[in-house]
DNA sequence: AATAAAAATTTACGCGCGTAAAATAATAAT
DNA sequence: ATTATTATTTTACGCGCGTAAATTTTTATT
């Protein structure tokens, strides 16, 4: 493998008979050396085993290879599971990805962009945690590295925003609710987190509405991302003191939907579509473990591939052109309705 | 805030006043300069936002203050959550951790070793894949790098490993089935990826033998991290052919749990501990979603607290004496039962 | 106030690589 | 074979900071 021991470019220059800037270049983009030169170099980096010192590199590059991406809560499987997306999208792009998670508070998003910012990222995806983000502090950030924005959106903060349209999609599942039994009433957190369950909310409402429907909101108490707990704990309380007017709950999202099962079982309420159940209940979000609940969630599914997608393409694109775009885009993608037992 | 662009330390010492080299002190322990020059530098701080340029500082230590932390799969909760813990211990101590998911691949989790040796991180954390590992590659690695596993063990990898006493935790479950109801059929895939299993499938003969019973496997076919999808065909199988010999049922771990009580569910058959029941089923980790399953999830809950505390405590320590330990320190931590609804 | 000890400053070099400019070599086109 | 083009080499400097050695200043001790 290594006779003697290579420490820098330099050594790798004597040894493989190539100069230390064609090496650099190489390094650089293996593309921008001859394919004879590009040959010679991978048959010595095959022989004598050597990395160019990162540190080094970074330093002295004004772009880094990093792209930063914040999820507002890793123990969140949707979000875990929608960093694990793009994060291979960006490993295609020759890109490093670096994931740091806001642990659902407003002080550890604004570090995790101080940390990045210290790092010099190339751009940042960024998932806001919403209602509690410093919206002014990350706008500051936006404003001095390419930002884009998914899932959450800050008004005005960053290139670009990609989500969900959640008026289509809880459109969607309410008609369905409404035209397969009684109508749903809208179970959520009285003051939450993310600003997608305010829109959910007034979806619900026009949907209602223009079916000719009265909506019926169940606002429960809770602060936080523990929301199978506040689920659990405001359903039993909803469901006690018969909170629901109808048999058929729609959730905010999949996670309040889950706590919400829990709270029908303890309570002996037997849920699903047919006859002998006393409950409705769908969700939203399709999280990766409503597949497994008993009964089995009807919910809504993100395009998330698509929003991902978009997303990476969008910050590859601004690094690439070395300018911000002049307009910000922001763009809706559709849900689709996923039936199962619940509802 | 700042009047003239302050690059880099120098500029930042001509307006503070402070020699560079006493910059360079503080911002490596700010405790090693005297009380009134470090007031004098924070008061400058202040004024004019200055932050050393992490690459030139990382091109320049032999060794960087980050603390590598690698997972095997951060769409599981369970490690999400172990993450989390980790995480704030490593900062609290002064360090900065870099969380990668090795997202159930040998492959990458050799590649995530591979960047993390790049940025010359003073230790690493592992919690390995355990059975698919490259156990040579990891072991490399770690000659070079201060390396301590956890929660997986591969002999006689890494410096020291910190997991469970699945022997007595198991025992533990085992022993609080048999006395209050029937005797427990052990659940498991067939060729689990993690070295728990292996330890909890021979936990659970012994305990079994040991109380004078008959030891039952029921193991299921599946490879991959999917072990809810896994648990819920296995069990639906396993149900339809009556290959449960009793109606108690121990999982390996609450993922395949998960997926059996969505398999009873759909066969109509109800879980639980009452005359009414047909099933029982406990799982093993305390899974954060098994708190509300339908019924609640009896299980083990692990002893992270300590599992982390440890690991992180011995990484510092072979760091701070920056030579390695001569005997590979190996430690198991006691489960302790969780009593729910479901068995 | 004199002395010893500790801390800060000055000076200077090195880390590993990016990158520019000029000279040279290799390839492609005529 | 000659010329034009492209790629590589040589040379040289800079990036921002760590850190060592010698000197000066500040603080603590008697």
């Amino acid at each position: 493998m290594a006779e003697a021991k290579i420490k820098n470019m330099e050594d790798f220059a004597s040894v493989s008979g190539i100069s230390r800037p064609t090496l650099s270049k190489y390094f650089n983009d293996p593309n921008s050396v001859r394919a004879t030169t590009r040959a010679r170099i991978e048959k010595a980096l095959k022989q004598h085993d050597y990395r160019p010192n990162i540190y080094a590199i970074n330093q002295n590059r004004r772009q880094t290879k990093t792209i930063g991406l914040v999820v507002p809560n890793m123990t969140d499987p949707f979000f875990a599971g929608i960093a694990r997306t793009i994060e291979s999208l960006i490993l295609e792009a020759g890109f490093n990805p670096l994931l740091l998670s806001s642990h659902g508070g407003p002080e550890q998003e604004l570090a995790n962009l101080e940390s990045l910012r210290a790092l010099k990222p190339a751009g940042v995806l960024l998932a806001p945690l919403g209602r509690v983000s410093d919206t002014a502090g990350v706008a500051t950030f936006a404003d001095e590295i390419p930002t884009v924005l998914f899932d959450a959106n800050l008004d005005g903060v960053g290139e670009a925003f990609f989500g969900s349209d959640n008026e289509q999609s809880i459109g969607l599942i309410v008609d369905y609710l409404c035209r397969s039994g009684e109508v749903p009433v809208f179970f959520e957190m009285k003051t939450p987190i993310n600003p997608n369950a305010y829109k959910r909310r007034s979806a619900y409402i026009a949907a209602m509405e223009r079916l000719g429907h009265d909506p019926k909101l169940v606002q429960v108490d809770g602060e936080g991302w523990a929301f199978e707990e506040i689920g659990f704990r405001g359903g039993s309380a909803a469901l006690t003191t018969r909170q629901f007017a109808t048999n058929t709950v729609l959730c905010s999202n999949d996670r309040l939907a889950i706590g919400l099962l829990s709270a029908a079982y303890e309570n002996g309420l037997r849920v699903g579509q047919n006859e002998s159940c006393a409950l409705r209940i769908a969700g939203h979000d399709d999280h990766p473990f409503s597949k497994f609940t008993c009964p089995s969630l009807t919910t809504i599914s993100q395009d998330y591939d698509s929003i991902s997608a978009r997303s990476v393409q969008t910050i590859l694109d601004i690094i690439e052109q070395g300018e911000r775009s002049k307009a910000r885009e922001s763009s809706l993608f559709n849900g689709s309705l996923v039936l199962r037992g619940s509802a």
